[in-house]
RNA sequence: GGUGGGGUACCGAAGUGGCCAACCGGGGCAGACUGUAAAUCUGUUGGCUAACGCCUUCGAUGGUUCGAAUCCAUCCCCCACCA
């Protein structure tokens, strides 16, 4: 590797947000490189929720670009987290995941890691490894390194305690943990999102109270969902999978406000400070159009997780369907018998049902009124609407709901 | 263990005997417009019904009442404070 030091520094700390410290982690580079042995980066990933999405891809990218310095990134799946079901939730506590279902998200997360880490460089490591094999002694003895009041400047936890919001003993358990496997795996660096900077500092502490080397710890922004405000998550419904298809995920990137393209394509992207900058000038001084610039990005994003090839069409197909819109070229074909139909006929709420393109009788009413159902080129405005429906006609109901039906 | 505060539709949150299928906000869905599944505006958001209306829902179960989300009893659950 002959990348200057400083170059390297600049490379891996672009877009973080806290970094303790600049000086330690060169320190670590140059021993590291005089000693030719790779750095072990370490990232830990829940595995309640399987799906990777693109807030874990910022931090995915900041793993890779350690890899591609040659380094190694130890990958914790917390299955032992898992295991004792993760408080995390405020309201309630989620059940305990069983193994099987542990087994299965994590294989499911390492089939989607590998979209974005190089597998030659990741050493994956399940938790429970070690921590099932602590006795309550050494859990005492771990729980003794951190203080009630240095829980309590952590900033979620205070706000919690200050609106009288429970916060459970287990949840204190949790920074202990994760630093406790900082020490086990012997990790130089630890990367996270910027809420993870408590936990990562916990590393730090349990590794000194270990006699250990301590870990250079990293923040990254986190991502905004699709909603331009909240995070990323799962659970919040605003997220991008990187295992969606390339239409859903061309659809949803065309979804966040404008304000966040330039985000994403740092974040997610990478792409360098001045491109975003040039980016930004060129929209707001109206050289380029929003529209573009959106289709730009989603198309890119679909490139990197699919291929240039599924982008195109994915771009191709949405100004089709919603510019113009026409109908998508694939369409979800639902049979109905004839038997269900009477005298070949059917009226037009129970085929909507029947479609699945609503939830009710009372859903497809609204649509109706609300003019949202259309069958081939036609509109249809009355609910009593009886029809013979041609074999492989397309029912409409608003914007994104297509079927096309058969009778067998 | 004691004291106090709570459990309302997807979420938050009003409602303390009939005007409550339940204000309002968020989210969702739809329409208009557009530059996109952006923004904005409008409508809509338990089930059955063409409609009148009927049925189920306000932690659970019983009860009072012509009538309950609202009153009473028992129970379950959550939170805070004091020990």
């Amino acid at each position: 590797m002959n990348i200057p030091i400083d170059r390297q520094l600049d490379i891996l700390t672009a877009r973080s947000v806290d970094l303790v410290s600049r000086a330690e982690l060169r320190r670590k580079l140059e021993t590291a490189a005089a000693a030719k042995r790779p750095l072990r980066v370490k990232y830990g990933a829940d595995p309640s929720a399987p799906d990777i999405h693109l807030g874990h891809v910022v931090g995915l990218n900041k793993l890779r670009e350690f890899q591609d310095l040659g380094h190694t990134v130890v990958f914790i799946i917390g299955d032992f987290t898992g295991m004792i079901g993760d408080p995390s939730g405020r309201s309630e506590t989620r059940k305990p995941m069983s193994r099987e279902q542990i087994a299965a998200n994590a294989k499911t997360y390492q089939d989607q890691v590998f979209k974005v880490l190089d597998r030659a460089r990741t050493e994956v490591r399940f938790n429970s490894e070690w921590c099932a094999a602590l006795a309550f002694p050494d859990v005492l003895r771990l729980t003794a390194q951190v203080t009630v009041a240095q829980m309590l400047a952590r900033d979620d936890f205070q706000k919690r305690f200050k609106d009288n919001q429970p916060i459970s003993v287990v949840e204190f358990l949790y920074p202990i943990i994760q630093g406790y496997d900082s020490v086990q795996v012997d990790a130089d660096i630890e990367v996270g999102g910027t809420d993870q900077l408590f936990n990562l500092l916990v590393g730090r502490d349990l590794q000194k109270a270990f006699g250990k080397e301590q870990q250079v710890v990293l923040t990254l922004p986190l991502l905004e969902g699709l909603d331009g405000v909240r995070k990323m998550s799962k659970s919040l419904g605003n997220y991008v999978g990187i295992a969606e298809s390339p239409r859903e995920m061309f659809g949803k990137i065309m979804s966040i406000p404008d304000a966040m393209m330039a985000r994403y394509f740092a974040l997610v992207l990478g792409r360098p400070d001045d491109e975003i900058k040039a980016l930004e000038q060129a929209l707001a001084s109206g050289k380029r159009h929003p529209r573009q610039v959106k289709d730009e990005l989603a198309q890119a994003i679909v490139a990197r997780f699919h291929s240039p090839a599924a982008a195109l069409a994915a771009s191709a197909e949405f100004e089709r369907v919603f510019s113009e819109h026409k109908q998508p070229d694939e369409i979800p074909t639902i049979v109905i018998p004839m038997a269900q139909r009477k005298n070949g006929k059917l009226g037009v709420m129970a085929l909507l049902v029947a479609a699945g393109l609503a939830e009710s009788n009372g859903a497809a009413r609204r649509l109706i009124q609300q003019g949202a159902v259309k069958i081939g080129e036609a509109k249809i405005t009355d609910i009593a609407t009886e029809l013979a429906i041609p074999e492989g006609c397309v029912i409409q109901a608003g914007k994104r709901a297509f079927a096309r039906i058969v009778s067998a």
